[in-house]
DNA sequence: ACCACTATAAACATGT
DNA sequence: TACATGTTTATAGTGG
């Protein structure tokens, strides 16, 4: 569907803009003097809920599926803060997967027996609403 | 005040 | 056995 590729498209155009965005939430003032005017990039928490984060991980994905393994690592990619952070994070995005109806869990195929665990992707009726709050965010 | 959503932690089970 | 993956309950904050 054409619709898949723009929304595509619309992702990876917010992926690049956001990392760069922290999105001043507390608002630390940049001291005149202070040498710690600039932060690293990945010190400040993205604004994005766990469901967004695992939606696009999902849709970024060649086949629209992927392993919990494959979303945590999407994440650190494009997230840099959670490469540091402690983590108790990876316990959110399972917990999310599992109670969260908008996520679906599919059993691997015989494809590679490399397999861990299951796939999991977005349910499709669920998936404009993800998209809504997603362009919100 | 109530409710929906979110984050976080944790207990517990199951699989590799 | 250790670790990854899932499920579930509990608790707290936020905002409509």
């Amino acid at each position: 569907d054409e619709d898949d590729l723009t929304c595509l498209s619309w992702l990876h155009q917010r992926n690049n803009l956001l990392p760069l965005q922290p999105l001043s939430k507390t608002a630390p003032l940049p001291q005149p003097g202070s040498l710690q005017a600039a932060r690293p990039a990945g010190s400040c928490k993205p604004p994005y809920s766990f469901s967004s984060l695992i939606f696009m991980a999902i849709e970024d994905s060649p086949e629209k599926r992927l392993p919990v393994k494959g979303i945590y690592e999407w994440i650190v990619k494009n997230f840099p803060y959670y490469r540091t952070a402690s983590g108790g994070w990876r316990n959110s995005v399972r917990h999310n997967l599992s109670l969260s109806k908008s996520f679906c869990r599919i059993q691997r195929d015989k494809n590679k027996s490399t397999g861990s665990g299951s796939l999991w992707c977005v349910c499709p009726e669920y998936r404009s609403t993800l998209l809504e709050v997603l362009r919100k965010t």
